[in-house]
DNA sequence: AAATTTTTTTCCAAAGTGGACTAGTTCCAA
DNA sequence: TTGGAACTAGTCCACTTTGGAAAAAAATTT
């Protein structure tokens, strides 16, 4: 009867402990690990709260349920992978387009090497229509996909890129780097590569660029 | 006591029926359907039987257990790309090089597209150590990538194909094919590309053509 | 019709599922 | 230092799913 009038809800906020956040970094890391091995479905909470090495019931305490904590794992992964690129461009201010394309390939592959599940991740979820996919490509994708596009129209029109659609040049660079990557356990065996090394790493690199940005930037003056 | 003596097994050998053949496929469809979309773990034997539209214990008398079931599924996916690509090759039986690289390239991509499970199924093998990940590479994959690593060597030698390591040109070459199916997907929403469309896929091939195998062939004569 | 292959139906024991709930502990703020 | 909030541990639950066994029924071949 008495109706609620706490609308203003005046809260007496009190901080979150660091403990709090520990385990909810153990989470998430254990989470990222856990989807992009087995996907979503093939993913018990309890399995990632093992490798946290934590209880299980803190998954619901920390991120609500299962779905939530994957978003958190998820935003994650690109939250970071962007700050690591934005670091990267930072670097070099006033590089020339082919420069800034050759260190947009380094970091990608450098990132990719540490946190595998940032191409994983987005292949668990390409298999069917799931809503998952859908909040993946409205949110970290594609605006980040649109821009780059921009940039790789703009190293077509300098002759440095090949000509063709760039959202497909694009991805084959993106699979190329990513998607080699996810697949490193299969080309240690299979073609004697280690994609752990750092020197192969770089060949890679080496190999992307002299593949994809063929022609030579146009001098400034 | 009696000892068994029936060794050399004088088998009656009575045919196998029609509808038993066509339960068996059904089933290997399904299988290698469910098995892409949600890895070996995450999917159960009685997914499998429901796609198929059959009772689930049929899989445990046509293929023992749900690991040999795997074993024929993938083992069917690659025997039927091996023979796509015999036929292929026979049709042009004394092509130059790189033409016979091309027609590689096209009969990947549209084998790949009738048959996405060709990429997707090793990637979800890719996540650990199994032994179905060992399976896959001593049977079906290395052998296939040693013969392909001579061919690129020998185009590279003649200058059809950028310097650089083999096998590494011959993965990237293979993701953004198989890569690049497998995530079709995601790219019909981030990049506007449908790659169930002949012509996206025609370029797809061209694309990869231009890009690693941008030099003239040599003339014979 | 007999023999054998294939399918149907039923069953199971075990494990795993996501999540609710309570009691206890640790920490922050006054 | 103490009241209260943030956090964790530990149980529990209702339910589904798991892979596979086993026996009975049906369909085919010989």
């Amino acid at each position: 009867m008495n109706a609620e009038i706490a609308e203003i809800a005046e809260k007496p906020e009190r901080k979150q402990q660091q403990r709090s956040v520990v385990t909810q970094q153990k989470l998430l890391d254990a989470a990222i690990e856990a989807f992009s091995e087995n996907g979503f479905k093939g993913t018990s909470t309890r399995d990632i709260a093992d490798r946290a090495g934590v209880h299980h019931p803190l998954i619901t305490y920390h991120f609500k349920n299962k779905d939530q904590l994957w978003r958190a794992a998820t935003d994650r992964i690109f939250r970071d992978f962007n700050i690591s690129l934005v670091k990267a461009m930072a670097e070099i201010p006033d590089a020339e387009p082919k420069a800034k394309a050759e260190a947009f390939v380094r970091t990608y592959l450098h990132y990719s090497r540490s946190q595998p599940a940032l191409h994983r991740i987005i292949l668990q979820e390409a298999n069917g229509e799931h809503e998952r996919m859908q909040w993946l490509t409205d949110n970290p994708l594609r605006p980040m996909f649109d821009e780059v596009h921009k940039a790789l129209a703009n190293l077509q029109s300098i002759g440095v890129a090949p000509q063709g659609s760039p959202a497909m040049l694009f991805n084959m660079i993106r699979v190329c780097a990513g998607g080699l990557i996810a697949l490193k356990l299969e080309l240690k065996s299979t073609s004697n590569i280690d994609l752990d090394s750092d020197e192969q790493i770089a060949e890679l690199g080496d190999l992307i660029i002299r593949v994809f940005f063929p022609g030579d930037p146009p001098k400034i003056n």
